[in-house]
DNA sequence: ACCTGAACACCGTTCAAGT
DNA sequence: ACCTGAACACCGTTCAAGT
């Protein structure tokens, strides 16, 4: 009959406005970065150092608030990429877009490679879209047979934990594709469909 | 007719010494957790905060060549392995025995992959002996057939690159064997051998 | 309830002084 | 030529005092 017990505090307005400052000001800096201090962060929007640190007690908390919409974007082209596309092509434009656009942002692929790990914690939420847009990719394609069964979500990020090393230099693109190649032969290997 | 403009400098005495002690107690210490702050090593070592700087200027390069050694026999076992198994068998077993050997050891995914990416340089000569034994193992199986022609140490350790993502709980076993499984097809697929 | 900002703890880095 | 260790710079974390 009541609420849930989790309830979801409203929080008071300036909380609400010291977080949003917090995030654009970081979203401009990490363009700059992945480097910058926290502090200077916290100084640039105005707000106290202990503010900052109860809003995003770790780093990777804040990476991951800050890139969150975006993330979910890509998350979300999962699926307009599973409508127009065959499975196993949708899979394979996602990894690539998701891996553009991990190396694009500063600090994201050490904060995604921290998350989804062990515990951690922070940030989960904010990687959650990512894992469940894999999931649905994962099982289009093995209702369609382009892959072999069976594979989860922890196997697939582990196979493609390369993203997460490739470092934008003069050579990215080539060593990308590759990978991508690598990790579509291999989740194909022994699929129903084209295995005769 | 001069000696090389390279002189590998003998060092003094005690700077030998000062570094032997160094790396006795970083093993010691990095037995017990990867986290130990440099400044606890020097001390226990007994040398100061510069002459641990200067030995070691960076955490990489401390716990590369702490781990030299064993790092130095690891990649030693690529060839005993190739000559007692088949070269897919030999490369396979050798990337499980790389991967539980830099699980075990604290620090040791983080520097690696500190390393193998790009330039950072420190620790490179320690690292350098397993990208050759990697090479010989590439090399082998090229020759049997048992893989795909064109494979570079760098795509290998690219497809390999869960490795280091792996950390030891409960369920690390299955987690490496389903990796190794699948990098091994994925080196397999298009290769001349069992291909028709 | 939330914010502030000084204070604290910690750790890597440097450097003037020693031998 | 190498070592020492105090001093420095930096950054994450806490907490008493404010509103």
């Amino acid at each position: 009959m009541a609420q849930s017990q989790k309830v979801e505090r409203p929080a008071r307005a300036d909380a609400l406005l010291n977080r949003e400052r917090i995030l654009a000001v970081a979203l401009e800096e990490l363009a700059q970065g992945a480097d910058v201090p926290l502090s200077a962060i916290a100084r640039k929007a105005g707000v106290g150092q202990g503010t900052f640190y109860r809003h995003f007690p770790t780093r990777e908390a804040l990476v991951m608030e800050v890139y969150r919409y975006e993330m979910l974007q890509v998350a979300k082209y999962a699926e307009h990429l599973l409508q127009t596309r065959a499975p196993d092509q949708a899979l394979r434009e996602w990894m690539t877009r998701l891996a553009e656009y991990a190396m694009n942002k500063a600090g994201l692929a050490n904060a995604i490679r921290e998350v989804s790990n062990v515990g951690s914690c922070a940030g989960k939420e904010s990687y959650a879209p990512v894992v469940n847009a894999a999931q649905s990719l994962l099982d289009a394609n093995e209702r369609a047979g382009t892959i072999r069964p069976g594979i989860t979500t922890d196997d697939f990020f582990l196979a493609i934990a390369g993203i997460w090393q490739i470092n934008v230099n003069d050579e990215w693109k080539p060593r990308l594709v590759w990978l991508m190649d690598f990790v579509m032969e291999g989740l194909r290997a022994g699929a129903p469909a084209r295995s005769a």
